[in-house]
This record gives C-alpha cells, sequence and structure tokens, in this order.
DNA sequence: CCAAAAGTGTTCCGACTACACCCATGT
DNA sequence: ACATGGGTGTAGTCGGAACACTTTTGG
C-alpha cells in the first residue's frame, strides 16, 4: 500500500474502489478494509486504488479485486463514478466505483491470511468508512437488490451446483424479506436457466435436495445495461 | 474551443461528455458537435471536455450542457464512465459521460445562432461519430428506452403544460412502436401524476386536446438510482 | 419415531391486451 | 360537410400472490 497517495495533486486522477460482496452465515457480507492514513486512522474503507497509466479503468478495478480477494472470473459491474470536489482530503480524486459478486466458497481464508486489516461485514452493521464510502456501498447495495429482480446476477453468488434453497436465501438475505418457497420455484424454474443433476446431502439431518446448476455461464464481466 | 487537448497526458486526465436529446418533427434527436481537430476534422462527436480543477464531474456536465444549449435546469444523468486505455489519440483520457433531455420549445434556433458547427440529428440517422462516441451514444440511447419503462424521464421532454397524445408520442418516437391510445391512457392516468387544465387549440384543424401538468416538479438533476 | 428441510398444485385477483366508435373543432 | 386528431369502455387472458401437506433423510 506505498502506492496510495501522499500529496496534493494539480490536476484530478482517476481511481477505483471496488465493493465486493457475498453472501454466508445468512447475511450479505461487504469486504472492507482497514485505513492506516492520517486524517482516516483505524476507519474501514471499501478497496481500491489508483488507476495505472496503462490499463484501462475496467483492468484496474479487476486487478484491485485480485489483489484483494486472489478471486479471479467474478462477476465484476461499473456502478457509478464519484466525482464530488471534496471527497477525498488528499486532493483531487475521481473514483469510478464497481461492484463484485463473489461465491462464499472459503473465502474467508484466502483474504484473512494474506492481509490482517482485511475483514468482512455484514451489510447490516457497518461501521463508519472513510471518504465518501458510505454513499457508494448504499449505492451497490440499491443497485444490487435492483438487478436481482431482473437479470441473473444471483447466479454469481453460488457454487456451479447448488440448490434452490440455496438459491432462494440469496434472495431472502439480500432483498431482506421471506419468499414463498412455491411460487418462487415455480417462476425459477420457468425461466428455462437451470438444469437437474443428481442429488446431494446437505451437512444437516434432513432430505436431500435436488441439485442444479445454470445453463449459460455466460461472460462473467458484464457492463451496465 | 481553444481548452481542447492537444498534447499527451503522463496521467489520465478526466473528461465529461454529455448526450443531449429531445424530441421534435417526430423523431429521437441528438445534439452534435462537428470536430475541428487533426484526425477527426470533419467528423461528428457528443459535446463535452475537461472537468476542471475546482469542479465536481456533475458541475462539469452541466457546464458543458449549458455552454452548448444554453439551458438549464434540465434533466441530467450520469452515464457510464469510459475508461479504455486507447479511446482517445492524444492521451490518456477518461470520459464521464451524462445524458440530458431537453424539452423541444424553440431551442433549434438559440443553439444553430450561436455555433455554426452544432446540429441535431435523429438518431436513425446517425453519422460516423469521433471516438468512441457511437458507443456512448448507444448505451445513452438504451438507457434512455429501458428508464422510459420504469420512471417518468419523460416529463423533462415535454413543455409543462401538454396533452396526452404529446406525451404518447414521445414514448412512440423514443420506444419505436405505436402503443394503444386507451390503453395508455389509462396507465398514465392511473399513476395520478397529471393534473387536468382547461383546453387548448392545437395549430391544426382538429377537436381540442386537453392540458395536462406534472403534479410533482420534482428536482430536475437526477442521479442514477 | 422425531426433527428438519425438500418438494409439490390450485385458486384468486389485479394488470395488461386487444379492439371500434363518437366528438369537437377548423376549413 | 368533411377532414383531423381527441376522447372513451369492455371482455379476455396472463402472471403473481396466497396458501398446507407429504416426502426423504439423519439421528
Amino acid at each position: 500500500m506505498k502506492h496510495v497517495v501522499q500529496k496534493k495533486y494539480s490536476h484530478a486522477v482517476i481511481a477505483t474502489d471496488v465493493v465486493i460482496f457475498t453472501v454466508y452465515e445468512e447475511q450479505l457480507k461487504v469486504l472492507l478494509i482497514k485505513m492506516k492514513k492520517k486524517p482516516f486512522v483505524g476507519m474501514w474503507a471499501i478497496p481500491g486504488g489508483l488507476v495505472h497509466g496503462k490499463e484501462s479503468v475496467d483492468e484496474a478495478a479487476q486487478r484491485h479485486l485480485i489483489e484483494k480477494t486472489g478471486v479471479k472470473d467474478v462477476y465484476l459491474e461499473q456502478l457509478y463514478t464519484f466525482g464530488h470536489v471534496d471527497r477525498d482530503p488528499f486532493g483531487r480524486v475521481v473514483s469510478v466505483a464497481y461492484f463484485a459478486l463473489i461465491p462464499n466458497a472459503g473465502l474467508k481464508l484466502k483474504t484473512t491470511s494474506e492481509y490482517d486489516d482485511v475483514a468482512w461485514f455484514s451489510v447490516a452493521h457497518l461501521p463508519k468508512l472513510a471518504y465518501d464510502h458510505t454513499e457508494i456501498l448504499e449505492t451497490a447495495i440499491q443497485r444490487l437488490k435492483a438487478k436481482l429482480g431482473y437479470s441473473t446476477i444471483s447466479y454469481s453468488l453460488l457454487p456451479k451446483e447448488f440448490t434452490l434453497s440455496q438459491l432462494q436465501h440469496i434472495y431472502e438475505v439480500i432483498l431482506g424479506d421471506a419468499l414463498d418457497k412455491r411460487n418462487f420455484r415455480k417462476k425459477i424454474l420457468s425461466l428455462g436457466l437451470l438444469k437437474r443433476l443428481g442429488k446431494k446431502r446437505s451437512g444437516g439431518a434432513s432430505r436431500p435436495a435436488e441439485l442444479y446448476t445454470f445453463l449459460k455461464r455466460s461472460s462473467l464481466i458484464a457492463s451496465v445495461l
């Protein structure tokens, strides 16, 4: 983290922030890093950093995502650009914010082993964030909720094989209220995007659930609209 | 236009482009300017320019909008940020694109009197555009079409008082197909956003149409989401 | 045999679609 | 009187919402 801004810029510079979401423990979680810089010491922030000269803004977002999570090939979408003059006390920084969705599979370990100042927070219990990152995060949550309704981004939060209950849990956790099981299954299956596989037994003592997979593993990096 | 980029930048700089729409002559129109710079001489481009040090990106977009149209208090929304490395041959320029909607009322005159290299183009018959502006414009059109369905941005393309037929024409022109008159009126009126006024006589020889106005003249500058 | 989650259909209601004729004005 | 756009209602269909019991496994 030596690359971070330490002086005033005469002209605006471009940075990117990546809001990284996952769902586990029945909650929507976001990855935050602990700040070490002067005015924000001890505060948490959305991971991000400057856009280099030889990379596109998309590539910069991807790079920051990989640096923090080690995960590649995940859903990454541009969110919004935050360009207020005083959003960064170090100088004029315009930030192109992205949001990413990653499956929960064992990710906790990877990140926390490499950075001890990185942690998952439930979006229900957020600390105060540095910069305008609270606004960025709220925008991301709004967008995520909205897109659940008319897109298939929920795919990106699940492993390749999953049960309908797992899928439904994703929706319930993010939207914050319960859905009718029968209606949910009818609707999802009527879309014709899922394929049945064999059976699995979950950890617990109950009837094994049918496993499904998505037919179209389409492009994992998508653009808005 | 002496402020435009003439040299390579060592670091990325931030610009903004504003896609300005209006509807008249039964067509969706976009405002374009004619380029004078080297590789694009004679080509048309979306108006825009650099973001200054003391203004937010939103303010820069507004400024460029006012410079070209002279119109204030119109709908202006951030569209998307275009950040490919090679999108500008002069150097590294990241562009935050916006789109604006303005009522058709007599606007032709204002713009063409001040700039002879500015013109309205029907989006159905576009020239080849400079930079990646074709992509920007397509993104804007997509977004505009999508938002017609779940928002009230159509307001911004009409004068304060208007007829239901005028409103319907906006939808038909932008979406590109005909709507059922009775169904359209039922739906629009059921939203409870319109107020009836008196009557008007249109230019032509036909029954005068009822005039309506929008109840909530809410904030005219809105943000995405 | 009990606990725990999986799986499965039907009814009701509201929203959207399709569709055709009379009305008020200007020329 | 006629041409032009303005204005109005109904029937049919489709999709979404509400709702409860049986099944399969592990302990």
